[in-house]
DNA sequence: CTGTTGATCTGCT
DNA sequence: GCAGATCAACAGT
C-alpha cells in the first residue's frame, strides 16, 4: 500500500473529503498496525462555513487547521471525546480539515475490541469518536505527519466510484445546512462487495 | 471569572 | 428519548 502524498491535500477541502473516501486510516503502535477503510468524511472549511472551528480564525486549540497540508488536526470535545481530522485547503483558503467520521475495520481487530471493550464489530468505528478510541488517538497524534509511515498515516485503498458517494448535511450541525459536506460511500456498495 | 454550548457516545428509561 | 461525563472556546458580567 503506498502512502498518499502531500499534494492530495492541496486542494479543496470538500474534494479532498470525498477523494479520501476508500483510503485507508492506519494507526501504528510499535509494531503493530491497526487500520480501517475510510467510509465517512466531512468537510471543514473557513470564512465560508459558520459551522467550522477555523471560522472565527486561529487559537491555541484549532492552530494546526492553519497549518501544513496533510497533517493530523486532533480535537478534544464533550468532555471526553477525541475527534480526528486531516488538515486540507487548497491555496485560496487558510484555513480547512477533513473529518473523519467512519471506518470499516481492516488490521487489529483484536487491539480494537480491547480498546473499545464490546465485542460488537459494527459497533467498533462507526462514529467519529468510536474510531479515535478504537485506534487509541489522542492529543499525542495532534500534528502527527500522514504523509510519512509515523504513528498515523493514510494510505491508497480500494477504488471507489463517484456515483456511489452520498452527500447530506453535516451531522450535528446546525449552522450551513445547505452545504451537503458529509460524505460517505453507499452501503450497497459493500453489499454488493 | 462564570455560565453556556458543542463536529459525542453510553447506558438507562 | 434523555442525562451524564466534564474540556475548550466564547460571550457576558
Amino acid at each position: 500500500m503506498k502512502v498518499i502524498p502531500r499534494s492530495f491535500y492541496e486542494k479543496d477541502t470538500v474534494d479532498v473529503a470525498k477523494n479520501l473516501l476508500g483510503k485507508i486510516l492506519v494507526r501504528r503502535i510499535n509494531e503493530m498496525l491497526v487500520s480501517g477503510i475510510i467510509s465517512e468524511t466531512e468537510a471543514y472549511r473557513y470564512k465560508d462555513d459558520p459551522a467550522s472551528h477555523s471560522f472565527g480564525g486561529m487559537t491555541e486549540r484549532n492552530k494546526a487547521m492553519f497549518g501544513e497540508v496533510g497533517r493530523a488536526y486532533v480535537y478534544f470535545t464533550y468532555g471526553m471525546h477525541y475527534c480526528v481530522n486531516a488538515v486540507a485547503k487548497s491555496e485560496k483558503y487558510d484555513a480547512g480539515a477533513v473529518l473523519i467520521r467512519a471506518i470499516v475495520p481492516k488490521d487489529g481487530l483484536d487491539f480494537m475490541l480491547k480498546q473499545r471493550k464490546t465485542d460488537v464489530i459494527s459497533n467498533l468505528t462507526n462514529g467519529p469518536a468510536k474510531l479515535t478510541q478504537s485506534l487509541k488517538i489522542t492529543k499525542a497524534q495532534y500534528g502527527e505527519d500522514l504523509t510519512k509511515v509515523s504513528g498515523l498515516y493514510i494510505t491508497d485503498g480500494i477504488n471507489i466510484k463517484r456515483s456511489t458517494i452520498e452527500s447530506r448535511p453535516r451531522i450535528g450541525i446546525k449552522k450551513a445546512v445547505d452545504n451537503l459536506w458529509n460524505f460517505s460511500i453507499s452501503k450497497n456498495y459493500f453489499t454488493d462487495y
